[in-house]
RNA sequence: GGGAUCGUGGGGUAGCUUGGUAACCUUCGGGCCUUGGGUGCCCGUCCCCUCGGUUCAAAUCCGAGCGAUCCCA
């Protein structure tokens, strides 16, 4: 493939720089994923239509077909929510500096990142105002005045909305970006258990978007001390390891302890009568998850999703001679409307002017999971060809039962994807029982290594220093043995079983 | 935070060394053609990242800014 756009270009022989004499090259994905990941990854985003740049640094436009498939992860989170006692809820944009400065820990925490509004129109405001970093410390001081007993609790509230943080990185789209799309739960509870099982009950509907609905293989764990969140008690993390060997933090989720409830007063009165603080937490899962989803399914052909998200689920091509397209393209039209009334999100691609092989590739750019063939063998034969997109796999059913045969079929396609993401992943997870053979193990492979760990946060240093590899998780359950007796660095008795890895 | 590479119609590139009418492929719009893996033809719309400097003259040379990608911390 000519290396055309690639600065090196210039370097090669003349005759490897000249332009391509066919168009096939500009209008699918020209980086190669395994070679040049991060190119590769800004073209899809583009090319598929999800994201384009915006003028201002570190701000992405996220178009219809990117933004369809936010709506679908938020759909099947916001339903489990729901069912789970969380009622949404939507607090300002900006918060006053004062209230800001409550939580200490969450103040000095986000800090440098923060973006200020200090002028209304064109007076200068009193107060300047922050535009949310995270929103705990506006709406805890609400929780605070609602909650008089213990029968205002527990009391579930959740946001979805956009939060800023002025990092100076440079942008990978729904990876970092200034501004990002999430979801915010904070809850209040009576007591330690309630906190605990509600910090348990997110991450385990976390874990099962990932799986049912990303058909992403995820890690739960326990972020080590020194990086929880500001003031937290306990931070848990969905880690999902991405192919070029880099973990990403998927979505995570806090208990918060009592530090909230009294830097906030949230308070209540029990059946005592006794005043008591509430332990509250809080929960959130951002559109990295898309940025996560993209890297690890899709490839050099284009976008690749699964069915639950793909704004598009199947595709119906007709492919006709001259003197039978009407009878081609009915057939088509009919099948896709059974497909439509069955509840299959199904488009039927009748345009002329594009032949077959045009429609292929540019579905496949878009991720659409299932193609359906329509040619005159299959309406002579009252059959039709599925195509998956993951891998090409080709086959021809009956006509008859089409609309189960094709949600059968979307499963498959999900399975598949879940299963090669799961393969990549058994694979990753290495052990290490020295510092040297953990730099050496995650330099050679990435991935994740496990090693026996003391717990100080200046035995993660070297590691950090010498390959940017940190500890992205440690086991969620504290009474786990340690995988080695001794930590891997200092040599001192293990605590606990550490998981270090590069990550985004 | 440090370094490198780069910025020309919507996408991909040529032109820059040696300053002088911006060219090509593709997309897009209109027309013709009509299909088992990016079909062919005709017509049309749309460009030198921004600001400053040098110059009779800047896409080209110089400076700064902005933006993107990569590598390192």
């Amino acid at each position: 493939m000519p290396a055309t756009n690639h600065p090196s270009g210039s370097l090669l022989a003349p005759w490897a720089t000249t332009h391509l004499m066919s168009g096939e090259q500009e209008l699918g994905i020209t980086e190669s994923k395994e070679h040049s990941p991060g190119e590769w990854y800004a073209e899809v985003v583009q090319k598929a239509g999800l994201a384009d740049y915006a003028p201002m640094g570190g701000f992405i436009v996220t178009r219809p077909r990117g933004y369809a498939i936010w709506e679908r992860i938020q759909n099947n989170l916001d339903g489990w929510f729901k069912d789970t006692g969380v009622q949404n809820a939507y607090f300002p944009l900006f918060i006053p500096e004062s209230y800001l400065e409550k939580e200490k820990d969450v103040v000095e925490g986000f800090d440098p990142e923060v973006a200020w509004v200090t002028h209304g129109g064109h007076d200068e405001l009193e107060e300047r105002l922050a535009v949310r970093p995270t929103s705990e410390s506006i709406i805890a001081p609400f929780m605070a005045q609602w909650t008089r007993s213990h029968r205002d609790l527990p009391m579930r509230l959740n946001q979805w909305c956009s939060v800023v943080r002025w990092e100076a990185t440079e942008t990978k789209p729904f990876f970092r970006t200034k501004e990002f799309l999430w979801q915010e739960g904070h809850t209040a509870h009576a007591d330690e258990d309630g906190a605990w099982e509600e910090t348990m009950t997110r991450l385990d509907q976390y874990a099962r978007l990932y799986e049912e609905v990303m058909a992403m293989p995820p890690l739960k764990g326990r972020k080590p001390p020194h990086d929880k969140f500001p003031g937290a008690h306990t931070t848990t993390t969905i880690e999902t390891l991405m192919p070029d060997g880099k973990s990403v933090q998927a979505a995570t989720s806090h208990y918060l302890g009592t530090s909230f409830g009294e830097a906030f007063d949230i308070t209540y009165a029990d059946a005592d009568e006794e005043e008591n603080t509430a332990h509250t937490t809080s929960w959130g899962l951002s559109w990295r998850a898309m940025g996560a989803l993209i890297m690890t399914h899709s490839d050099d052909q284009g976008l690749v999703l699964p069915p639950a998200l793909a704004p598009d689920q199947v595709v119906v091509v007709p492919i006709w001679q001259e003197d039978n397209q009407e009878e081609v393209v009915d057939y088509a039209a009919d099948l896709a409307a059974e497909l439509d009334e069955a509840g299959v999100r199904v488009e039927l691609d009748d345009r002329e002017h594009r032949n077959p092989g045009f429609k292929y590739n540019e579905h496949e750019l878009h991720g659409v999971p299932l193609r359906v063939e329509i040619g005159p063998h299959e309406v002579e034969d009252g059959e039709a060809t599925l195509v998956h997109r993951p891998d090409g796999d080709t086959e021809t059913v009956d006509r008859d039962g089409i609309a189960d045969t094709v949600t059968e079929h979307l499963d498959t396609v999900h399975a598949k994807l879940y299963a090669d993401a799961e393969e990549t992943l058994e694979g990753e997870i290495r052990e290490a029982e020295s510092r040297e053979e953990i730099l050496g193990t995650i330099g050679q492979h990435g991935g994740y290594v496990k090693c026996g760990w003391c717990g100080d946060e200046d035995c993660e240093e070297p590691i950090k220093e010498a390959i940017a590899a940190e500890i992205v998780m440690v086991p969620l359950n504290r009474d786990e043995e340690p995988i080695h007796d001794d930590c891997a660095i200092c040599g001192e008795e293990a605590e606990e079983t550490a998981y270090f890895a590069k990550s985004y």
